[in-house]
DNA sequence: AACCATGGTTACCCCAAAGTGCCTACTCCC
DNA sequence: GGGAGTAGGCACTTTGGGGTAACCATGGTT
């Protein structure tokens, strides 16, 4: 974790930016989830990637990690922390704005591929 | 410009993220700037990225060029579209969601070199 | 003539983030 | 025994964002 901004916004991006924590946060918004559900849920993510970017996130306080079972195979459940809650309403901000661009742009495309962040509004 | 997002926020990110964005976003969101303004207000940007930040900006429609005068030297004009002024709430968000965890965290710090995002709560 | 100020561009390099592939360890079930 | 499912580590390569330095063009100043 870097540990010098010059404002709070880069202090947030280096929070959420991460070419898969979106998509993460995303899924974690709507409910904990297993290990083996992200990676359903997010096809073209390896192993590695997915491991690092919860590591990341888990080490910022945005998720946390909790692990049942005291052998293998152990289930492991991700979810979002209260502070991770608390960056919901500016990840739907970010969402909507994004979403008006591209609705704008014909040359922008958005893969909904699955509910995006305005599900969190209606709670 | 990628042309192609999972959601919304990457696609905001994809606009807001990159070394120098936000705190020429900072200082372009209290007035329209020169370019030697800006060179001087950030002293540790080269003249290459500060052209390519704004270059990508400018290229996003969140900021506008005005050229001044017939000959160099010119005089060259930055400053917020109607679109990046629409940043502006997002911004203030992030910046204060930043600065409130850098202030939980000790061994995170915030170098208030400038104003900050908050002024445009004020403006 | 030499130099500075202005606003760039171009070529080149570096490094951290991202990606790939292979490995561990454990249990359950056929 | 052997394969599937679960969670993750380690070594290596690739890639693209960022950084340095040099150069262009113009006109005013000393």
């Amino acid at each position: 974790m870097k540990e010098s901004y010059h404002n709070g916004v880069e202090a947030t991006l280096g929070v959420i930016s991460g070419k898969w924590k979106p998509q993460i946060l995303c899924y974690l918004g709507n409910r904990p989830q297993r290990t083996c559900d992200l990676r359903q849920a997010l096809p073209a993510i390896s192993q590695k990637m997915l491991t690092q970017q919860l590591r990341e996130l888990t080490a910022d306080g945005i998720v946390a990690r909790h692990v049942y079972g005291e052998r293998a195979p152990f289930k492991v459940v991700y979810e979002l922390t209260a502070l991770g809650r608390s960056l919901g309403e500016i990840l739907v901000q970010m969402s909507v704005w994004g979403e008006q661009r591209a609705s704008q742009l014909p040359e922008m495309e958005i893969q909904h591929d699955h509910a995006g962040f305005t599900h969190i509004l209606e709670g």
